[in-house]
DNA sequence: GATGAATGAGCGTTCATTCAT
DNA sequence: AATGAATGAACGCTCATTCAT
């Protein structure tokens, strides 16, 4: 992996925006390296300096969009005192992040298991700490008695589930273009934390 | 070489259900012609003879799919008196069916639209009855002043959204193993029609 | 070859015209056996009951359209008193049959010898007598001296191809748009008969 | 496995050139680019590295045709002092070429219109070069009042259908095995330009 | 007399990848 | 650091034809 010189990196990186770029316009199935390489300006072989392969290039980008997601939620909690208004916070965070770069989050939570075989298992410890941050807010709401009790984990998935499915629907263009979209996602939000919180 | 079991005699049946089993073991991306041709037996021509092209074959899995969901929502639906049971009952059964047959609902509702530009218009609106299933156990909820008022179609966007996201979750193996399935799709569920619930 | 009831001589007489007519419509390189039978309203493995195969198919097409050309050609030499009249109204014939039915004409006189190998050899023999008729108009034109003498056959092959030229590049449109086709056709036939004809 | 003799260093040119034997030997229907690589000893793939896809592979042996006729023609009318010599000389230098380079002309003059479509608007402009050639003959041979007068444009189509019939059906193979082909082609020239000439 | 079922061969094309330079 | 040349495998699809009924 070439880290030496500016242009390296340089190019490593506009192979990884170029992917983005291009997944978002013409979607993953039509996605190859030759159209990498030719919306980028340089030959497909130069690729493979950078990517071992075509697995290696989607990792990277799902690792570097774990790694965003991971950045923006942790800076979303920051700043609030009441537990509730921070757990309604991140929610919103997700989804905004979902909807804002589809292509990170088709490709970190949508892909068929299959693909994600050869995910090497180290790097999903990282992505896992996207859930842990869902856990600790709904902990600490817990703690602060504004949230019902329940298995961490659990109460984690779930919550998760929930705003995972509006995003993926509005993805997808799966929402009935007759709802609008912000109700929906407002809505989405809200029975997803209101449905743990204490009732007072 | 013409063969003469009876999964033969009617061949149109046999490509749908092989279809389907390779869309589960290997996923939609490395699906082909060819493939199903093989796993089939048969040779690629074949499958011309009773679908179109590939895309017919996709369609007439997505319809068959649709139409099993239907029938098996409105039969969840029967014989209950109490309205929110009802819910529950129907949710529960969406999210069972989603799990039970994973190749037709992620053919049904994980494919980017990209794909489906081709599936003919007058189709999704058999699509849609799905929807308004749930949508009009809300509203008996709403009407027997179970369910918390609002607009119908948010509501059952938002309803279906979260049981989407458990649905697709578990789906595609995102689910931490060290959570347990079960426990997850009841806390899912419960949290997805809870939400919806007037607290009495 | 089936020839005893009506019906078996409708199919192989709609067989031939479904094939001239697609021809005409989409040109020799889209003509498939399936295609003519969709075009019939009858299945592919009909044809095979009245054409051994697509060669023969369009063998007999070939035959057919050799009589067709033969008859009118013998019609159109009758009833003049001038050997020179009658040669130019056999010549203007030739091309009007050729610009008339382009299917024919293309499949008798325009393919690479490689397609014309399987044609069976006693049928060519029925094609010449349309050469021979135009050999004949010069024998005789050149029997009352208007004719310039020369060998027959020479002669009667240069005529044709001057006259074949000009019936190929308006059938395959490579004549400028700017001329007048009329004028050029006029002109062709003038200049191929006009170059046999004694100087007075 | 890459080659290396001389002729791989230009594959291009060897793809044009192979392809060119086959238009001969087996005509322009059988042509596909599979056989071409195999002729080739090259992988199908490999043909695409020269060209877009097949359309280009023959637009680019049609445009090289129309070149190289273009500059037998220009260079057959050069030196000679008697108009009349010169037409004959662009005359039968134009049939020559047309025997010599069947595959050339074969893919330039014989195709149905309905397979050219594709060819760029441009280049047709570059194919006319040609005819306006022969036109520039008849209209010197004209101004020396050696040539009837008329229409430039109809007198070209005229002499050029003629010459085409001629190559045409020697081409195709459709003379008689007993006319002497020479002789027909020398008398097919003659009578195309004698046609022209005005009577002393 | 006519068909439905089936196929092997072939088509143009795209793909991820390798290798020598 | 970057490329050009090359390929084997696969794709969706169409074709002429056969065969049993």
């Amino acid at each position: 992996m070439p880290k030496t010189t500016d242009a390296d990196l340089d190019l490593r990186r506009a192979i990884l925006d170029t992917t983005r770029t291009l997944l978002v316009r013409e979607g993953y199935s039509k996605l190859s390296m030759r159209r990498i390489a030719r919306a980028l300006g340089y030959s497909a072989t130069s690729i493979y300096l950078y990517f071992e392969n075509k697995d290696a290039l989607f990792h990277a980008l799902i690792d570097e969009g774990m790694e965003r997601l991971y950045r923006v939620l942790k800076a979303s909690q920051e700043g609030w005192t009441d537990p509730v208004e921070r757990l309604r916070a991140v929610c919103a965070r997700y989804v905004r992040f979902g909807l804002e770069n589809p292509e990170y989050y088709e490709l970190m939570f949508m892909p068929h298991p299959r693909h994600m075989e050869r995910y090497p298992a180290d790097k999903y410890r990282r992505a896992r700490r996207n859930l842990d941050l869902v856990a600790g807010a709904l902990a600490d709401g817990a703690a602060a008695g504004a949230v019902v009790p329940g298995d961490a984990r659990v109460q984690a998935s779930t919550l998760w589930s929930a705003l995972h499915g509006a995003v993926a629907l509005v993805l997808a263009q799966r929402i009935d273009i007759r709802v609008d979209q912000e109700a929906f996602l407002e809505a989405a939000i809200a029975h997803a934390v209101g449905s743990f919180l204490v009732r007072s």
